[in-house]
DNA sequence: ATACTCCCCTGAGAGC
DNA sequence: TGCTCTCAGGGGAGTA
């Protein structure tokens, strides 16, 4: 699933398509991609826009369009192709934008878990989703402070922290393993209970995986963009990630799988033992 | 307020 | 072969 290097890959591919582009209209084959505003409105408003720039925020694809923001966020499968009016409709292209070169841009999303959302400038910053979203991982006012005031009033383990957007965005199930790997810290550890220490180690970790992931994106995905479409599903190697019962890189240990908040976790625990 | 649980949705893989 | 069951997961909604 996306998360920020993905999206970011996905985000530079659409601009070099798209930028200068406007819609000519689209059409929607599933209502509940659309969070806001309402369908009908949606297909009104978004008529005419003009791409004026494709960039980022959290796992958000923002397509700058003057006056207002359209905001993609692919969730798990979300995925964009290029199509022209004449292809048939794929059974999971839910949304299909056709642009004022008569090309067409198409969301395809087999879960249906992604959602967009068209809101006007003024609106964005103070409302849902973008209002709610935390510093972004090469952010300088990310540090070890800003980590410690949100940190020790969660009682909750670490893992399910650092896929709290409010905080750190971004992050998400699979890079959220490898930080903590990187970082010794067993994702049971509850937030309160880490260290300076384990704060700074985070910080740094985060910046080191996303950004060699990113780097990795910029170089291969190229190869999936013909076959698959634009949707930047790439991961760098993974050290733990989807790694239980392979031998530990460090220590050669087991991984393990356990649960976390509901999510699949992998982790050594030989080198990231629990603190109490 | 914080921390849970449930839910959305479908295909892949396991088990029989 | 083909059926049924379980699971994966980001984040919003609802609840204790």
């Amino acid at each position: 699933m996306p998360e920020k290097p993905e999206v970011i890959t996905v985000a530079r591919k659409l601009k070099q398509h798209l930028i200068g582009l406007s819609f000519k209209n689209v059409e929607i084959y599933h209502n509940n991609v659309i969070a806001y505003p309402t369908v009908e409105e949606f297909k009104e408003k978004i008529k005419n826009k003009k791409i004026i720039n494709i960039g980022t925020r959290g796992k958000w694809i923002v397509f700058d369009l003057e006056s207002d923001y359209l905001l993609v966020h692919l969730r798990m499968e979300g995925r964009f192709f290029y199509r022209t009016k004449e292809d048939p409709r794929g059974k999971h292209e839910h949304v299909i934008f056709t642009l004022n070169n008569d090309q067409q841009l198409r969301y395809h999303d087999v879960r249906k878990f992604g959602k967009m959302v068209l809101i006007s400038k003024e609106e964005a910053n103070s409302k849902k989703p973008l209002s709610e979203l935390g510093l972004e991982f090469d952010d300088e006012k990310l540090t070890e402070n800003y980590l410690k005031k949100f940190y020790e009033k969660k009682n909750l383990p670490i893992k399910s922290v650092l896929l709290d957007q409010s905080i750190i965005t971004g992050i998400g199930n699979i890079y959220a393993d490898e930080i903590l790997f990187l970082s010794n810290i067993c994702p049971l550890t509850k937030a309160k209970n880490l260290t300076k220490k384990n704060r700074v180690d985070i910080i740094e970790n985060t910046r080191a995986v996303l950004n060699a992931a990113i780097k990795e994106g910029g170089t291969t995905i190229r190869s999936y963009e013909s076959e698959e479409g634009v949707h930047g599903l790439f991961q760098l190697k993974l050290k733990v990630h989807g790694k239980s019962k392979e031998s530990c890189p460090e220590c050669s240990k087991e991984i393990i799988k356990i649960q976390v908040g509901g999510r699949g976790t992998y982790y050594c625990p030989n080198c990231q033992k629990e603190k109490k």
